[in-house]
DNA sequence: CTGAAAGCGCTTACAG
DNA sequence: CTGAAAGCGCTTACAG
């Protein structure tokens, strides 16, 4: 009574052998994409991995290639590593990957070095434009997966453009006319794609940007853009508002827009509206926001990891994201 | 040329048996403290195994046990398991766990339960006086180490208490005399132990104490340690500084505090010290605070579950801190 | 194209 | 107390 742990029996490759009336290395051929098999009988062997919801013993993979299916993460510039995003990110990630029998590790931007050496393959989070991590792995041989904008190679992001186009539409439509964008110009790789949804949404409804540039930081985003804000209203004096919405680039620049707002006791909605981006989980509770399934993402990237180890041909996938209409807006 | 990687050959358990001249049955009871083997066999093993820096192969047990050494990570309260000094503690936990070859798999606060269903150890973070997860773990018989304060069972700590009761020390030594003390109460597990330490300090000096005590905070702390600070000031008046020094709960805490001070034009350290604690990369950068080893308290945990796993008696650890003066002192 | 067999490193009945 | 052998799930030369 002590050990009822559900056995997750997965079927064996032996099992999909005796069902198939073929023999294991067939199957294993078949599983693994490797040549030497006719289509007929490699589409059969596919076809009852997948009714028996097969999944492949990493420990047995691992026994025989003599080391671990390690892929290493490897974080963005240390300044972002810590933001509540990434932190999610990297448990899915963990989740994601331990589903197929790899294991996560750790490696700074600067160990970018190091990785070859010590994972099979690699995740890039935040990546920056001129990054040098891409050309490092490449030189090494190391097939790898960008969370980040379409480029080259593999690469997964949510729908930045569409979030935030849908989101300045949904202010549009109720009526505010002075949207400013609020976010840093440095925060790679998000604010890029971002602003360019915000533009798209105000150019067609023939409205004028506005931009509430943040400095790069090193500390909370939300003590940022509340100081930010604090400091704008001081000069240009909190009677005249010139906004009547605030679109942030994340929630956390939102946290801090509506806590400044609140100090100098300027009604959100009704005066100004505020909107984040993500839904983090705590953070954005109360906040219109846009969300993004983390989750996906993780599991996104692990399978186009899987087709680069495979050596199948690049590919960018755009995941869907959703408005979250809350009491900001 | 395109393959280096260092082969981290560890011995296999056939090369002890080799040098040992024994079996290898022989070499696995000895390893694993299984009966029936004579002590002086078992000697002459564990000694040739640590020369050889023996490294059991992790994918070989778990192919043998039919399942992964899965150690489920049980997170903290939802507010807490966002903040960057979880963040490095997942990381580190995950480094370490895989150095074991063991598996990590994330749980939220509330799926204690199914943790035992789907791991055969845990670590829990960020626990609470009255956390239920200890109680749900031994019930079910899981194995774990908890990351906090002494109590029942297996668990490591930061020597929390020593930390700030020398930060606190350094300021009284440089002459500081108003000092308070900035923590929220709610800040389980590690307010407590650290307001002792500052309150320690405090009575050895003959000083009197001060509080400035934050409320329960759902996104940053360094916004919630300014607005704190802030409204304090505006009803004291910031000519008569009621304080010549703050001594944080956390560093994110201080950087509000010294943001705080800054936006108004008071000086740091000269008029006002202001210290931090945990010493987190990046954020910490020009802060006084109190260092923790974040990696050495992943380790000492995951060291801990192997006694757990092994039916060892429990113990707690602490472990020591250091104090790293930088500009806010 | 397909299959029988060896072997990855380890544990554990089964004999002695 | 000690050892020879089977077997965990899989991959990969080696034959056919």
């Amino acid at each position: 009574m002590k050990q009822n742990k559900p056995s997750a029996q997965t079927a064996t490759i032996r099992e999909i052998a005796r069902r198939a009336e073929v023999s294991i290395a067939s199957v294993s051929r078949a599983l693994n994409g490797k040549p030497g098999i006719s289509d007929a009988l490699r589409d059969k062997i596919l076809t009852i991995s997948r009714e028996v919801a097969y999944q492949p013993s990493a420990a047995a993979r691992q026994l025989i290639s003599g080391k671990a299916a390690v892929v290493g993460i490897s974080l963005g510039r240390q300044d972002i590593e810590l933001r509540p995003y990434y932190i999610l990110l990297y448990q899915h990630l963990t989740v994601a990957l331990h589903q197929q029998g790899m294991v996560p590790i750790f490696f700074h931007h600067d160990q970018t070095r190091e990785l070859p050496e010590r994972a099979g393959a690699a995740i890039l989070l935040g990546e920056t434009g001129e990054d040098e991590r891409p050309g490092v792995l490449r030189a090494a041989g190391t097939p790898f997966v960008r969370i980040g904008n379409a480029g080259e190679g593999f690469s997964v992001a949510p729908d930045d453009v569409s979030g935030l186009y849908q989101i300045t539409q949904h202010l549009i439509q109720q009526g505010r006319t002075r949207i400013a964008f609020v976010g840093g110009e440095l925060d790679v790789p998000r604010p890029h794609s971002r602003f360019s949804g915000y533009q798209q949404a105000m150019a067609e409804a023939a409205l004028s940007e506005q931009l509430l540039s943040l400095p790069h930081r090193f500390t909370s985003d939300s003590l940022t853009s509340y100081r930010r804000l604090n400091r704008f209203l001081n000069h240009e004096g909190a009677e005249q508002l010139p906004f009547d919405a605030l679109v942030c680039a994340t929630d956390e620049l939102a946290l801090g827009c509506v806590a400044a707002l609140e100090d100098r006791d300027i009604r959100v909605p009704e005066e100004v509206a505020v909107t984040g981006f993500d839904d983090l989980p705590t953070l954005a509770t109360g906040l219109t926001t846009v969300r993004q399934d983390i989750a996906a993402i993780a599991a996104m990237s692990v399978e186009l990891l899987s087709e680069a180890l495979a050596g199948k041909a690049p590919r960018h996938v755009s995941l869907p994201v959703a408005l979250v209409l809350r009491e900001t807006s």
